[in-house]
DNA sequence: GTGGTCTAGACCACG
DNA sequence: GTGGTCTAGACCACC
Protein backbone atom coordinates (compact mmCIF):
# COMPACT_ATOMS: atom_id res chain seq x y z
CA UNK A 1 0.00 0.00 0.00
CA UNK A 2 2.94 2.46 1.08
CA UNK A 3 5.63 2.64 -0.95
CA UNK A 4 9.06 3.89 0.78
CA UNK A 5 11.63 5.89 -1.22
CA UNK A 6 14.94 5.19 0.29
CA UNK A 7 17.12 7.63 -2.30
CA UNK A 8 14.86 10.23 -1.62
CA UNK A 9 16.14 12.66 2.01
CA UNK A 10 12.82 13.23 3.75
CA UNK A 11 12.77 10.74 6.90
CA UNK A 12 11.01 7.70 6.35
CA UNK A 13 8.77 8.09 9.46
CA UNK A 14 7.85 12.11 7.67
CA UNK A 15 7.33 9.79 4.52
CA UNK A 16 4.32 7.84 6.00
CA UNK A 17 2.88 10.72 7.52
CA UNK A 18 2.43 12.36 3.97
CA UNK A 19 1.42 9.32 2.42
CA UNK A 20 -1.09 8.18 4.97
CA UNK A 21 -2.11 11.95 4.74
CA UNK A 22 -3.05 12.04 1.20
CA UNK A 23 -4.72 8.73 1.50
CA UNK A 24 -6.91 10.63 4.03
CA UNK A 25 -7.32 13.31 1.08
CA UNK A 26 -8.54 11.16 -1.36
CA UNK A 27 -10.89 9.14 0.36
CA UNK A 28 -9.07 5.88 0.42
CA UNK A 29 -9.03 6.26 4.07
CA UNK A 30 -12.18 6.63 5.88
CA UNK A 31 -13.16 7.67 8.99
CA UNK A 32 -12.69 5.36 11.74
CA UNK A 33 -10.93 3.16 9.64
CA UNK A 34 -8.34 1.17 11.23
CA UNK A 35 -5.11 1.40 10.65
CA UNK A 36 -2.71 -1.44 10.38
CA UNK A 37 -0.80 -2.57 13.83
CA UNK A 38 2.59 -0.47 14.59
CA UNK A 39 4.49 -4.04 14.49
CA UNK A 40 2.47 -5.44 11.30
CA UNK A 41 3.14 -2.00 9.53
CA UNK A 42 6.84 -2.90 10.29
CA UNK A 43 6.77 -6.02 9.17
CA UNK A 44 4.90 -4.38 5.93
CA UNK A 45 7.54 -1.66 5.46
CA UNK A 46 10.45 -3.69 6.44
CA UNK A 47 11.42 -1.01 8.97
CA UNK A 48 11.88 -0.03 12.35
CA UNK A 49 8.65 -0.41 14.59
CA UNK A 50 10.26 2.62 16.23
CA UNK A 51 9.97 4.87 12.59
CA UNK A 52 6.55 3.47 12.54
CA UNK A 53 5.17 4.56 16.14
CA UNK A 54 6.72 8.01 15.40
CA UNK A 55 5.13 8.46 12.01
CA UNK A 56 1.37 7.53 14.28
CA UNK A 57 2.70 9.73 17.19
CA UNK A 58 2.94 12.50 14.89
CA UNK A 59 0.11 11.84 13.21
CA UNK A 60 -2.10 11.31 16.13
CA UNK A 61 -0.64 15.30 17.14
CA UNK A 62 -1.95 16.60 13.95
CA UNK A 63 -5.32 14.53 15.19
CA UNK A 64 -5.24 13.40 11.86
CA UNK A 65 -5.99 9.44 13.79
CA UNK A 66 -6.84 9.11 17.15
CA UNK A 67 -5.40 6.20 19.15
CA UNK A 68 -7.13 3.27 22.08
CA UNK A 69 -4.75 2.04 24.03
CA UNK A 70 -4.36 -1.74 23.78
CA UNK A 71 -7.16 -1.49 20.64
CA UNK A 72 -5.33 0.06 17.67
CA UNK A 73 -5.17 3.52 15.32
CA UNK A 74 -8.34 4.75 13.77
CA UNK A 75 -8.75 7.55 11.58
CA UNK A 76 -9.91 10.93 12.79
CA UNK A 77 -13.35 11.67 11.60
CA UNK A 78 -12.67 15.52 11.71
CA UNK A 79 -11.89 17.90 8.67
CA UNK A 80 -8.80 19.67 10.34
CA UNK A 81 -6.93 18.25 7.73
CA UNK A 82 -8.28 19.60 4.63
CA UNK A 83 -7.82 22.99 6.18
CA UNK A 84 -4.16 23.02 7.46
CA UNK A 85 -3.87 22.03 3.81
CA UNK A 86 -5.04 24.83 2.12
CA UNK A 87 -3.54 26.96 4.80
CA UNK A 88 -0.05 25.07 3.69
CA UNK A 89 -1.07 25.49 -0.04
CA UNK A 90 -1.88 29.40 0.58
CA UNK A 91 1.73 30.01 2.21
CA UNK A 92 3.57 27.64 -0.70
CA UNK A 93 1.65 29.61 -3.74
CA UNK A 94 3.06 33.02 -1.13
CA UNK A 95 6.86 31.74 -1.64
CA UNK A 96 6.42 30.56 -5.15
CA UNK A 97 5.45 34.39 -5.74
CA UNK A 98 8.27 35.31 -4.42
CA UNK A 99 10.85 33.22 -6.36
CA UNK A 100 9.17 33.91 -9.25
CA UNK A 101 9.69 37.50 -9.32
CA UNK A 102 12.98 37.52 -8.41
CA UNK A 103 13.24 35.15 -11.18
CA UNK A 104 11.85 37.67 -13.44
CA UNK A 105 8.71 35.66 -14.32
CA UNK A 106 5.49 38.18 -15.17
CA UNK A 107 2.47 37.33 -13.60
CA UNK A 108 0.54 36.29 -17.08
CA UNK A 109 3.53 33.60 -17.63
CA UNK A 110 3.31 32.26 -14.01
CA UNK A 111 -0.47 32.26 -13.70
CA UNK A 112 -0.27 30.38 -17.56
CA UNK A 113 1.99 27.84 -16.13
CA UNK A 114 -0.50 26.98 -13.43
CA UNK A 115 -3.20 26.42 -15.48
CA UNK A 116 -1.68 24.41 -17.85
CA UNK A 117 -0.26 22.25 -14.96
CA UNK A 118 -4.11 22.10 -13.43
CA UNK A 119 -5.53 20.86 -17.00
CA UNK A 120 -2.41 18.10 -17.17
CA UNK A 121 -3.90 16.91 -13.82
CA UNK A 122 -7.52 16.74 -15.15
CA UNK A 123 -6.35 14.78 -18.13
CA UNK A 124 -4.51 12.15 -15.99
CA UNK A 125 -7.84 11.36 -13.87
CA UNK A 126 -9.92 10.33 -17.30
CA UNK A 127 -6.87 8.64 -19.29
CA UNK B 1 24.41 42.47 4.99
CA UNK B 2 23.05 39.32 5.56
CA UNK B 3 21.16 38.10 8.42
CA UNK B 4 21.56 34.41 9.84
CA UNK B 5 18.20 32.63 10.75
CA UNK B 6 19.86 30.56 13.92
CA UNK B 7 16.30 29.51 14.84
CA UNK B 8 15.77 27.97 11.19
CA UNK B 9 17.23 25.04 10.52
CA UNK B 10 18.15 25.15 6.96
CA UNK B 11 21.96 24.85 7.38
CA UNK B 12 23.90 28.17 7.78
CA UNK B 13 26.10 27.44 4.74
CA UNK B 14 22.97 27.27 2.82
CA UNK B 15 21.23 30.54 4.12
CA UNK B 16 24.37 32.10 3.27
CA UNK B 17 24.42 30.14 -0.11
CA UNK B 18 20.73 31.01 -0.85
CA UNK B 19 21.27 34.76 0.44
CA UNK B 20 24.36 35.23 -2.38
CA UNK B 21 21.87 33.64 -5.05
CA UNK B 22 19.03 36.50 -4.59
CA UNK B 23 21.45 39.16 -4.13
CA UNK B 24 22.95 38.06 -7.66
CA UNK B 25 19.42 37.76 -9.04
CA UNK B 26 18.69 41.12 -7.63
CA UNK B 27 21.63 42.83 -8.99
CA UNK B 28 22.91 43.71 -5.83
CA UNK B 29 25.94 41.65 -6.49
CA UNK B 30 27.25 42.45 -10.44
CA UNK B 31 29.49 40.62 -12.47
CA UNK B 32 33.58 40.21 -11.83
CA UNK B 33 32.74 41.98 -8.18
CA UNK B 34 34.68 40.79 -5.07
CA UNK B 35 32.82 39.44 -2.37
CA UNK B 36 34.56 39.63 1.29
CA UNK B 37 36.86 37.19 1.99
CA UNK B 38 36.40 34.03 3.74
CA UNK B 39 37.75 34.60 7.35
CA UNK B 40 35.96 38.66 7.01
CA UNK B 41 32.87 37.19 6.28
CA UNK B 42 33.50 34.79 8.83
CA UNK B 43 34.00 37.81 11.19
CA UNK B 44 31.27 39.17 10.25
CA UNK B 45 28.84 36.59 10.52
CA UNK B 46 30.24 35.63 13.63
CA UNK B 47 31.16 32.48 12.31
CA UNK B 48 33.34 29.81 11.71
CA UNK B 49 35.95 29.91 8.24
CA UNK B 50 35.02 26.55 7.33
CA UNK B 51 31.09 27.42 7.24
CA UNK B 52 31.88 30.28 5.27
CA UNK B 53 34.01 28.26 2.94
CA UNK B 54 31.39 25.41 2.54
CA UNK B 55 29.61 28.14 1.01
CA UNK B 56 31.39 29.66 -1.07
CA UNK B 57 32.80 25.84 -2.22
CA UNK B 58 29.10 25.21 -3.30
CA UNK B 59 28.71 28.53 -4.50
CA UNK B 60 31.52 27.81 -7.08
CA UNK B 61 30.30 24.68 -8.20
CA UNK B 62 26.88 25.87 -9.31
CA UNK B 63 29.22 27.99 -11.38
CA UNK B 64 27.94 31.64 -9.75
CA UNK B 65 30.90 32.76 -8.46
CA UNK B 66 34.51 32.21 -9.32
CA UNK B 67 37.25 32.00 -7.11
CA UNK B 68 41.05 32.49 -7.82
CA UNK B 69 43.29 31.42 -5.02
CA UNK B 70 45.20 33.62 -3.24
CA UNK B 71 43.16 36.54 -4.57
CA UNK B 72 39.48 36.49 -3.60
CA UNK B 73 35.68 35.51 -4.66
CA UNK B 74 34.35 36.98 -7.44
CA UNK B 75 31.03 37.04 -8.88
CA UNK B 76 30.43 35.11 -12.07
CA UNK B 77 28.91 36.78 -15.37
CA UNK B 78 27.01 33.75 -16.79
CA UNK B 79 23.08 33.80 -16.57
CA UNK B 80 22.89 29.66 -15.63
CA UNK B 81 21.27 31.22 -12.22
CA UNK B 82 18.81 32.79 -13.87
CA UNK B 83 17.59 29.83 -16.20
CA UNK B 84 18.20 27.36 -12.97
CA UNK B 85 15.62 29.43 -11.26
CA UNK B 86 13.07 29.44 -13.69
CA UNK B 87 13.29 25.46 -14.36
CA UNK B 88 13.41 25.29 -10.16
CA UNK B 89 10.18 27.81 -10.13
CA UNK B 90 8.07 25.41 -12.99
CA UNK B 91 9.00 22.32 -10.82
CA UNK B 92 7.50 23.82 -8.05
CA UNK B 93 4.54 24.78 -9.80
CA UNK B 94 3.83 21.41 -10.63
CA UNK B 95 4.17 19.94 -7.22
CA UNK B 96 1.91 22.77 -5.62
CA UNK B 97 -1.26 22.24 -8.57
CA UNK B 98 -0.47 18.65 -7.10
CA UNK B 99 -0.98 19.09 -3.43
CA UNK B 100 -4.18 21.76 -4.12
CA UNK B 101 -5.76 19.27 -6.43
CA UNK B 102 -5.27 17.40 -3.47
CA UNK B 103 -6.67 19.35 -1.46
CA UNK B 104 -10.27 20.43 -3.50
CA UNK B 105 -8.68 23.87 -4.75
CA UNK B 106 -10.02 24.61 -7.76
CA UNK B 107 -8.41 25.87 -10.48
CA UNK B 108 -10.12 29.43 -10.60
CA UNK B 109 -9.15 29.60 -6.56
CA UNK B 110 -5.20 28.41 -7.02
CA UNK B 111 -5.53 30.87 -10.29
CA UNK B 112 -6.84 33.95 -7.90
CA UNK B 113 -4.31 32.97 -4.79
CA UNK B 114 -1.35 33.68 -7.14
CA UNK B 115 -2.91 36.59 -8.97
CA UNK B 116 -3.53 38.54 -5.76
CA UNK B 117 0.06 37.64 -3.82
CA UNK B 118 1.84 39.07 -7.20
CA UNK B 119 -0.57 42.34 -7.39
CA UNK B 120 0.78 42.63 -3.13
CA UNK B 121 4.30 42.03 -4.15
CA UNK B 122 3.95 44.72 -7.07
CA UNK B 123 2.74 46.96 -4.75
CA UNK B 124 5.41 46.11 -2.11
CA UNK B 125 8.02 47.82 -4.95
CA UNK B 126 6.34 51.33 -4.85
CA UNK B 127 5.84 51.61 -0.82
CA UNK C 1 40.85 -1.41 -0.17
CA UNK C 2 41.82 1.45 -1.03
CA UNK C 3 45.59 3.18 -0.67
CA UNK C 4 46.15 6.63 -0.10
CA UNK C 5 49.77 8.33 -1.29
CA UNK C 6 50.75 11.12 1.45
CA UNK C 7 53.55 12.15 -0.88
CA UNK C 8 51.08 12.90 -3.65
CA UNK C 9 50.12 16.80 -3.33
CA UNK C 10 46.33 15.73 -4.72
CA UNK C 11 44.12 15.99 -1.44
CA UNK C 12 43.33 12.75 0.05
CA UNK C 13 39.55 13.03 -0.40
CA UNK C 14 39.87 13.69 -3.86
CA UNK C 15 42.24 10.80 -4.17
CA UNK C 16 39.39 8.66 -2.82
CA UNK C 17 36.73 9.92 -4.73
CA UNK C 18 38.72 8.98 -7.65
CA UNK C 19 39.32 5.32 -6.40
CA UNK C 20 35.19 4.79 -6.00
CA UNK C 21 35.13 6.32 -9.32
CA UNK C 22 37.64 3.66 -10.48
CA UNK C 23 36.57 0.94 -8.45
CA UNK C 24 32.83 1.48 -10.18
CA UNK C 25 34.59 1.58 -13.71
CA UNK C 26 35.66 -1.88 -13.06
CA UNK C 27 32.96 -3.04 -11.66
CA UNK C 28 34.18 -3.50 -8.01
CA UNK C 29 31.98 -1.83 -6.23
CA UNK C 30 28.24 -2.25 -7.98
CA UNK C 31 25.19 -0.53 -8.23
CA UNK C 32 23.06 -0.16 -4.23
CA UNK C 33 25.99 -2.33 -3.13
CA UNK C 34 26.94 -0.20 0.48
CA UNK C 35 29.90 1.38 1.12
CA UNK C 36 31.73 1.59 4.59
CA UNK C 37 30.25 4.15 6.84
CA UNK C 38 32.02 7.44 7.13
CA UNK C 39 33.20 6.38 10.36
CA UNK C 40 34.29 2.81 9.31
CA UNK C 41 36.21 4.41 6.75
CA UNK C 42 37.73 7.46 8.49
CA UNK C 43 39.40 4.06 10.66
CA UNK C 44 40.16 2.40 8.50
CA UNK C 45 42.37 4.88 6.30
CA UNK C 46 43.86 6.18 9.60
CA UNK C 47 42.20 9.80 8.40
CA UNK C 48 39.61 12.20 9.93
CA UNK C 49 36.07 11.63 9.28
CA UNK C 50 35.78 14.83 7.56
CA UNK C 51 37.65 13.91 5.05
CA UNK C 52 35.64 10.92 4.10
CA UNK C 53 32.74 12.80 4.65
CA UNK C 54 34.13 15.38 2.03
CA UNK C 55 34.71 12.48 -0.48
CA UNK C 56 31.37 11.10 0.02
CA UNK C 57 29.54 14.75 -0.59
CA UNK C 58 31.20 14.62 -3.72
CA UNK C 59 30.34 11.57 -5.25
CA UNK C 60 27.29 12.04 -3.94
CA UNK C 61 26.86 15.34 -5.98
CA UNK C 62 28.17 13.69 -9.11
CA UNK C 63 25.17 11.06 -8.34
CA UNK C 64 27.88 8.02 -8.28
CA UNK C 65 26.70 7.20 -4.85
CA UNK C 66 23.35 8.01 -3.00
CA UNK C 67 23.08 8.48 0.36
CA UNK C 68 20.23 7.72 2.99
CA UNK C 69 20.94 9.57 6.61
CA UNK C 70 21.05 7.35 9.34
CA UNK C 71 21.13 4.37 7.24
CA UNK C 72 24.59 4.23 5.06
CA UNK C 73 25.88 5.47 1.41
CA UNK C 74 25.25 3.44 -1.16
CA UNK C 75 26.21 2.85 -5.05
CA UNK C 76 24.17 5.06 -7.70
CA UNK C 77 23.03 2.70 -10.41
CA UNK C 78 22.62 4.63 -13.21
CA UNK C 79 25.85 5.11 -15.61
CA UNK C 80 26.41 8.40 -16.14
CA UNK C 81 29.99 8.07 -14.58
CA UNK C 82 30.30 6.30 -17.94
CA UNK C 83 29.48 8.69 -20.15
CA UNK C 84 31.05 11.74 -18.51
CA UNK C 85 34.00 9.73 -18.05
CA UNK C 86 34.04 9.28 -22.31
CA UNK C 87 33.61 12.99 -22.19
CA UNK C 88 36.62 13.53 -20.45
CA UNK C 89 38.41 11.23 -22.65
CA UNK C 90 37.59 13.45 -25.61
CA UNK C 91 38.79 16.66 -24.04
CA UNK C 92 41.84 15.40 -23.05
CA UNK C 93 42.30 13.62 -26.30
CA UNK C 94 41.73 17.25 -27.63
CA UNK C 95 44.49 18.85 -25.86
CA UNK C 96 47.13 16.02 -25.94
CA UNK C 97 46.94 16.51 -30.13
CA UNK C 98 47.27 20.41 -29.43
CA UNK C 99 50.59 19.46 -27.18
CA UNK C 100 51.63 17.07 -29.97
CA UNK C 101 51.37 19.16 -32.64
CA UNK C 102 53.14 22.06 -30.92
CA UNK C 103 56.02 19.49 -30.30
CA UNK C 104 56.32 19.02 -33.94
CA UNK C 105 54.79 15.04 -33.52
CA UNK C 106 53.62 13.95 -36.36
CA UNK C 107 50.23 11.61 -36.48
CA UNK C 108 51.63 9.00 -37.19
CA UNK C 109 53.79 8.73 -34.52
CA UNK C 110 51.01 9.72 -31.97
CA UNK C 111 48.68 7.44 -33.68
CA UNK C 112 51.56 4.30 -32.97
CA UNK C 113 52.09 5.64 -29.55
CA UNK C 114 48.65 5.48 -28.44
CA UNK C 115 48.39 1.85 -30.60
CA UNK C 116 51.65 0.70 -28.81
CA UNK C 117 50.13 2.22 -24.96
CA UNK C 118 47.12 0.17 -25.69
CA UNK C 119 48.40 -3.33 -26.77
CA UNK C 120 50.33 -2.30 -23.73
CA UNK C 121 47.49 -2.92 -21.60
CA UNK C 122 45.96 -5.14 -23.38
CA UNK C 123 48.66 -7.53 -22.41
CA UNK C 124 48.66 -6.73 -18.56
CA UNK C 125 45.14 -8.15 -18.70
CA UNK C 126 46.64 -11.82 -19.45
CA UNK C 127 49.41 -12.07 -17.63
CA UNK D 1 51.69 39.38 -25.64
CA UNK D 2 50.65 36.87 -22.67
CA UNK D 3 46.86 37.04 -21.73
CA UNK D 4 46.58 35.66 -17.96
CA UNK D 5 43.40 33.96 -17.52
CA UNK D 6 42.82 34.94 -13.58
CA UNK D 7 39.27 32.38 -13.46
CA UNK D 8 41.85 29.94 -14.34
CA UNK D 9 43.04 27.87 -11.52
CA UNK D 10 46.49 27.17 -12.48
CA UNK D 11 49.18 29.68 -10.58
CA UNK D 12 49.74 33.10 -12.24
CA UNK D 13 53.37 31.76 -12.48
CA UNK D 14 52.87 29.00 -13.80
CA UNK D 15 50.66 30.04 -16.92
CA UNK D 16 53.57 32.61 -17.49
CA UNK D 17 56.26 29.45 -17.43
CA UNK D 18 53.98 27.78 -20.17
CA UNK D 19 53.14 30.53 -22.33
CA UNK D 20 56.90 31.52 -22.49
CA UNK D 21 57.50 27.34 -23.06
CA UNK D 22 54.96 27.71 -25.86
CA UNK D 23 56.38 30.50 -27.69
CA UNK D 24 60.02 29.09 -27.50
CA UNK D 25 58.35 25.83 -29.40
CA UNK D 26 56.35 28.06 -31.53
CA UNK D 27 59.75 29.52 -32.89
CA UNK D 28 58.41 33.45 -31.87
CA UNK D 29 61.07 33.37 -29.37
CA UNK D 30 64.20 32.81 -30.57
CA UNK D 31 67.51 31.40 -29.00
CA UNK D 32 69.54 34.58 -27.34
CA UNK D 33 66.31 36.95 -27.87
CA UNK D 34 66.00 39.01 -24.31
CA UNK D 35 63.05 38.74 -22.49
CA UNK D 36 61.12 41.75 -20.77
CA UNK D 37 62.94 42.54 -17.22
CA UNK D 38 61.19 41.23 -14.26
CA UNK D 39 59.75 44.62 -13.45
CA UNK D 40 58.69 45.98 -16.93
CA UNK D 41 57.01 42.18 -17.26
CA UNK D 42 54.76 42.44 -13.91
CA UNK D 43 54.03 45.91 -14.99
CA UNK D 44 52.76 44.73 -18.30
CA UNK D 45 51.10 42.16 -16.45
CA UNK D 46 49.36 44.23 -13.59
CA UNK D 47 51.04 40.96 -11.80
CA UNK D 48 53.71 41.53 -8.50
CA UNK D 49 57.48 41.18 -9.56
CA UNK D 50 57.75 38.27 -7.55
CA UNK D 51 55.44 36.49 -9.32
CA UNK D 52 57.12 37.26 -12.28
CA UNK D 53 60.60 36.04 -10.66
CA UNK D 54 59.24 33.35 -9.56
CA UNK D 55 58.15 31.70 -13.16
CA UNK D 56 61.28 33.09 -14.36
CA UNK D 57 63.19 31.11 -11.95
CA UNK D 58 61.89 27.92 -12.75
CA UNK D 59 62.34 28.62 -16.88
CA UNK D 60 65.90 28.75 -15.45
CA UNK D 61 65.74 25.91 -13.46
CA UNK D 62 63.94 23.94 -16.56
CA UNK D 63 67.00 25.24 -18.58
CA UNK D 64 64.57 27.21 -21.29
CA UNK D 65 66.20 30.29 -20.38
CA UNK D 66 69.41 31.59 -18.97
CA UNK D 67 69.79 34.96 -16.59
CA UNK D 68 73.29 37.31 -16.40
CA UNK D 69 72.63 39.00 -13.47
CA UNK D 70 72.65 42.80 -14.19
CA UNK D 71 72.09 42.09 -17.64
CA UNK D 72 68.43 40.28 -18.55
CA UNK D 73 66.90 36.98 -18.91
CA UNK D 74 67.49 35.70 -22.40
CA UNK D 75 66.34 32.55 -24.18
CA UNK D 76 68.41 29.83 -23.86
CA UNK D 77 69.35 27.63 -27.32
CA UNK D 78 69.58 24.11 -26.81
CA UNK D 79 66.56 22.03 -27.70
CA UNK D 80 65.95 20.79 -24.46
CA UNK D 81 62.58 21.90 -24.33
CA UNK D 82 61.93 20.20 -27.09
CA UNK D 83 62.80 16.37 -25.66
CA UNK D 84 61.47 17.14 -22.41
CA UNK D 85 57.51 17.87 -24.44
CA UNK D 86 58.03 14.93 -26.21
CA UNK D 87 58.72 12.71 -23.16
CA UNK D 88 55.43 14.47 -21.74
CA UNK D 89 53.76 13.81 -24.23
CA UNK D 90 54.19 10.43 -23.75
CA UNK D 91 53.37 10.09 -20.34
CA UNK D 92 50.05 11.75 -21.39
CA UNK D 93 49.40 9.30 -23.67
CA UNK D 94 50.00 6.67 -21.10
CA UNK D 95 47.52 8.11 -18.98
CA UNK D 96 45.08 8.58 -21.24
CA UNK D 97 45.11 5.41 -23.08
CA UNK D 98 44.45 3.99 -19.20
CA UNK D 99 41.76 6.03 -18.42
CA UNK D 100 40.28 4.79 -22.10
CA UNK D 101 40.40 1.06 -21.23
CA UNK D 102 38.53 1.74 -18.25
CA UNK D 103 35.97 3.70 -19.73
CA UNK D 104 35.67 0.94 -22.37
CA UNK D 105 37.21 2.57 -25.28
CA UNK D 106 38.19 0.82 -27.88
CA UNK D 107 41.70 1.16 -29.55
CA UNK D 108 40.36 1.84 -32.83
CA UNK D 109 37.99 4.46 -31.57
CA UNK D 110 40.52 6.11 -29.52
CA UNK D 111 42.48 5.76 -32.55
CA UNK D 112 40.29 7.30 -34.86
CA UNK D 113 39.55 10.16 -32.14
CA UNK D 114 43.29 10.87 -32.33
CA UNK D 115 43.43 11.42 -36.26
CA UNK D 116 40.39 13.49 -36.32
CA UNK D 117 41.49 15.74 -33.81
CA UNK D 118 44.75 16.07 -35.35
CA UNK D 119 43.33 16.44 -38.90
CA UNK D 120 41.45 19.31 -37.69
CA UNK D 121 44.43 21.09 -36.29
CA UNK D 122 45.85 20.75 -39.55
CA UNK D 123 43.27 22.47 -41.40
CA UNK D 124 43.38 24.93 -38.33
CA UNK D 125 46.27 25.97 -39.79
CA UNK D 126 45.51 26.82 -43.28
CA UNK D 127 42.24 28.98 -42.30
C1' DG E 1 24.56 2.79 15.00
C1' DT E 2 24.23 6.18 10.69
C1' DG E 3 25.17 10.77 8.11
C1' DG E 4 25.13 16.16 8.50
C1' DT E 5 26.62 20.37 10.41
C1' DC E 6 29.44 23.31 13.03
C1' DT E 7 33.51 25.07 15.79
C1' DA E 8 38.36 25.68 16.77
C1' DG E 9 42.78 25.70 15.47
C1' DA E 10 46.47 24.31 12.37
C1' DC E 11 49.34 24.10 8.01
C1' DC E 12 50.05 24.84 3.12
C1' DA E 13 50.56 27.25 -1.53
C1' DC E 14 49.88 31.51 -3.83
C1' DG E 15 50.48 36.55 -4.41
C1' DG F 1 46.95 38.95 2.92
C1' DT F 2 44.09 35.17 0.18
C1' DG F 3 41.72 30.42 -0.38
C1' DG F 4 42.26 25.10 0.37
C1' DT F 5 42.88 21.18 3.14
C1' DC F 6 43.04 18.63 7.26
C1' DT F 7 42.43 17.31 12.27
C1' DA F 8 39.95 17.00 16.55
C1' DG F 9 36.01 17.09 18.96
C1' DA F 10 31.16 18.32 19.51
C1' DC F 11 26.01 18.19 18.74
C1' DC F 12 21.96 17.00 16.07
C1' DA F 13 18.32 14.16 13.59
C1' DC F 14 17.28 9.71 12.00
C1' DC F 15 16.92 4.64 12.30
Amino acid sequence: MIVLNYADRTPIYEQIVNKVKEMVLLGILKPDEQLPSVRQMAIDLSVNPNTIQKAYAQLEREKIIYCITGRGNYISGNDTLLKNHQKEILEETKKLVEKAKLAGVSKEALVKYVEDEYQQYVEDEYR
